[in-house]
DNA sequence: CTCATTGTAGACCGATCTGTATACTCGACC
DNA sequence: GGTCGAGTATACAGATCGGTCTACAATGAG
């Protein structure tokens, strides 16, 4: 009921597309208060009248950031999922792809996650993105394990969902090499059981 | 080896203790970049030439930031390990503690995963303590284990670390309500089987 | 031809940022 | 009594912040 709720708000013009390219990469790398708009225009090769003609606002470019790479992550993850053969299959699937999308663009944990470190209020236009991205995980995981536990779902669901939670932030972090495979193995144990 | 190499480098007057309460809610509550010295100074009922005198500079003051929340965390998680009877007991401890420490003053999830978010240099001084509090989580986890399960407690103390990850971060993300009480659930279910 | 759209170039605004300086007060200690 | 540390009050500096402005060029559609 609410796959794409987040819709883009702006028009991606070709400077448009550039500048927010630029911006999320310099979001993620460096935090969101960190990073000017003057700094963003630079290294997109845009002027910053530009940028306030397409985005309107700092804020604004936030929310097209984290609507951006939330919408590229689902749809990463439903073309893989599209595949799987069994409930069993799909779940382990999700940490295989969290672990190929952390090594490809996320060295440094859930974007969604530092985001919300930096957003207070709730009343943020981002804040509907951050947290509909982990329910809808969340969902997810319930879904994904109905079939195997119909009775179990929710807590399955739930203790999945800490599992993966707890394997991105250790691998932003670095506790310990391997958090994503070693979340997949315990999920793996977790229902096979 | 290693409890306490984040000593308190700053001597701490009525002042500054007043300005470092001020800054650790301020940092915590809204994010560390978005809070001026100016508004910690304020808040604290203290001038800015105080808290150069005493800190020197912005940076030293995240830094005394995190360090204060680590060792006052390192000393409540030891008063309450200190009377528990079993290892099993004591695992469950800490996410109990956990689960107190996030209701008392916590709201907003792991101040050390948040900080993090908002550092990306691996060379700032406070990186050391972040990294420091979660790898001592770690061997903390390994350690307890360790009589349960000599062979397994590498495996099982990183299972737990994610475990408690994950719930710190659905806790502060509102994901699902008890994610602490379900994460110390799994824990007990894993430790007893 | 005209006109709206998209863009560049760059100056500018007021506010806020971290950090410093000067001048003064107060209390403790020798 | 004199000195020193800790503190207040306040002004200031230089940079950067988000955001706006004018002027002009290119392009494509009616």
């Amino acid at each position: 009921m609410s796959s794409t709720d987040t819709p883009r708000r702006v028009p991606l013009t070709p400077a448009a597309r550039r500048a927010l390219a630029a911006a999320g990469r310099l979001f993620y790398e460096r935090g969101i208060h960190a990073v000017g708009v003057d700094l963003i225009a630079a290294e997109a090769g845009v002027t910053k009248k530009t940028l306030y003609d397409r985005f309107g606002s700092k804020e604004q470019i936030v929310v097209e950031y984290l609507a951006d790479r939330d919408e590229r992550w689902r749809a990463c993850l439903a073309a893989r999922l599209d595949v799987c053969v069994s409930p069993l299959d799909s779940v382990l699937t999700v940490f295989d792809v969290s672990r190929e999308w952390m090594d490809a663009n996320s060295p440094r944990g859930c974007s969604m996650v530092n985001a919300h470190a930096e957003i207070d209020d709730p009343a943020h236009p981002a804040y509907t993105i951050i947290t509909g991205q982990k329910l809808w995980m969340l969902g997810l995981f319930t879904d994904l394990v109905r079939p195997l536990a119909p009775d179990a779902a929710e807590s399955l669901g739930r203790s999945l969902m800490l599992l993966h939670e707890g394997a991105l932030v250790a691998f932003g972090l670095r506790i310990f090499p391997g958090a994503l495979e070693h979340a997949r193995e315990q999920a793996a144990a977790l229902l096979t059981r």
